[in-house]
DNA sequence: TTGAAAGCGCTAACAT
DNA sequence: ATGTTAGCGCTTTCAA
């Protein structure tokens, strides 16, 4: 620790060079005589020299740190984004600054601040912005811009990477009313919240209008921050008279939720009670009953949003806005049950 | 995007005065005359000047980044100790950047040279190091390091969060004694690989030489990278004629596995096998059957270890070495059978 | 209390 | 092919 850290200056007065050479000689740039060459390269390595990244982060008015905010990494999605993300970036010479929003406006807002200053040369975000006053923040950021699983609600000129919400929640709900179910509620995050859970809302409603089921708000519940008041919510929503005989869950931690809220009450899946769900991930292959539902593509969401980003960056900050709809998997799981085979059974329906 | 990102300047013009004025207003030091302050502050606003982190580093020779590398931050233990770490670095203005070693020595090697570029104020790792003589690339670093879960084999100058893993595999594998097991396989991460491996295994066979029970080589099973191996290793433990009735799985993808393979070969847990396991984190109450085990204090495990990187940092990095062993969560579960019990109702076993 | 100026470690014109 | 030099945007002596 005694010695000082060695530098740019000490290399090239070690071999006899100008600062020049040594940087060419990095940066493989120019043409550098190979014997100078050589001698730098050895010099570098005898005094063990290690770049200051801090430095020519200041010389190029830019750094390879990309700005990720998600919602909680705990969460076995967001890890998942966070691992293409951070996989990708590192493979093509980036590193990834990780935050974690918890869903809150505030935080989104205070973390981009943040990597403002920090000179990132993009940011990936799960937004919760609300209002195209508060997209500014972004587009007035001057870098690229990628939204991740969320959205802006109005027509932006960032990128985006996202599934399609809308239909996705429409055919979940379509496959409970294809095994007769009628009676079917939404457990859904805040809805003003963001676009996704707008978009699983309208989803969930437009299948039961096609259906023509009637559209029950009392149906419609939301849970709030980190799922705070759910176990409430399911109580208002069983103790109703008007029970529902399925769920849609619009992600996997509400889906656990219902889950536990079932194994605590007693409330037999899918015997009692049906779900399908978003995210229903079960990499190991040990959840039971095993949730019936899809499954994001996470990695790959992660992973495309880096590409596109440093892509931008590749080509001097170049803005462009692509509109990504990955493709989602769906899991048959054990969590729906049939209405009509027991209808079948019977004797209340022919087939 | 027109608009050149303002600096000190900008502001120190527009308002009339000095940079080293404007500088000294934003970072509270010396007196500055409150009017002077006061037009400063209001330039900022009106300019909306964000300060450049890079240059400010570049001049202090240091940064607030925090350079982290775990295993896969997909696995839940990981998340929650990133988030720990996070949580805590960005209330006290740190901030953190990632990686993934997929617990590869030149994963580890490599992320640790990049994080040295780019000036990190410390870091924090979990680390698969194995000879002294690779350490020392942590100890001429020049910044703090602290391990987490994982700890080099040997006296290290580094501070080190971890839990007692000897002691807490012996109590594992005394648990299933307790409960009349006698053939207990222990299945490990590569020993070689780790501290924690070594430490663990060593428990697993001290619980039993105490216990006067044989200690079988064929009942230590070592899988490799990502568990890639696991599957034909249980079906060789489970082929032998020599089954084991109980398992120590020592972290929760080998327990994830060791259920998996249960239900695919329909091996009845606990009826046919016992499992105890590390990491046996069940958040939302879903996990049929409960995993037994103990719970690592993931969470905390990052937050300590930011707690104390941070301290070193603003004690100008004066070298600590804080050796912190958290405790650990016992939970009883579902996936002990007790051997006693049955051999009573047989009548081979009298109070 | 304020300003001028040096310099953090590097890159890239420009000059040779 | 190589060296000289001027910054990148900021902090911090030193002087006034």
């Amino acid at each position: 620790m005694g010695s000082q850290k060695v530098k740019l200056s000490d290399i090239a007065q070690y071999t006899g060079v100008s600062v020049s050479t040594v940087s060419r000689v990095l940066n493989n740039k120019n043409r550098v005589d190979p014997k100078v060459r050589e001698r730098v390269l050895d010099a570098v390595k005898t005094l063990n020299y290690i770049p200051n990244e801090v430095a020519r982060s200041l010389k190029k008015r830019s750094t390879e740190a990309i700005g990720v905010i998600v919602n909680d990494i705990t969460n076995s999605f967001f890890s998942k984004v966070v691992r293409g993300i951070e996989d990708y970036a590192y493979k093509n010479g980036y590193y990834t600054i990780v935050c974690n929003s918890d869903s809150l406006l505030e935080r989104e807002i205070s973390y981009t601040q943040m990597f403002l200053k920090l000179n990132v040369c993009g940011l990936i975000v799960d937004t919760r912005c609300k209002t195209p006053k508060m997209e500014l923040m972004y587009e007035q950021a001057g870098i690229p811009i990628v939204y991740i699983d969320n959205k802006p609600m109005w027509e932006t000129q960032c990128s985006t990477v996202t599934i399609n919400n809308y239909l996705c929640a429409k055919n979940l709900v379509q496959t409970l009313i294809d095994h007769g179910h009628k009676d079917i509620a939404i457990i859904n995050e805040n809805e003003s919240a963001c676009w996704t859970a707008t978009e699983r809302r309208r989803g969930w409603e437009n299948a039961l209008k096609e259906a023509g089921i009637k559209v029950k708000s009392n149906f419609i519940v939301n849970t709030t921050y980190k799922n705070a008041n759910i176990e409430n919510c399911l109580k208002d929503l069983f103790l109703k008279k008007e029970m529902p005989t399925a769920i849609l869950a619009t992600n996997n931690t509400i889906a656990y939720s219902v889950l536990k809220f079932a194994f605590n009450h007693n409330i037999r899946i899918p015997e009692d009670l049906s779900i399908v769900c978003f995210d229903a991930d079960d990499d190991y292959g040990i959840m039971r009953p095993r949730l019936s539902g899809l499954i994001q593509p996470a990695l790959e969401m992660g992973k495309v949003a880096a590409q596109i980003l440093i892509n931008m960056n590749r080509e001097n900050g170049v803005k462009v806005c692509e509109q990504i709809t990955l493709k989602t998997t769906e899991v048959a799981g054990d969590t729906v049950r049939d209405l009509w085979e027991e209808n079948n059974c019977n004797g209340k329906r022919s087939i």
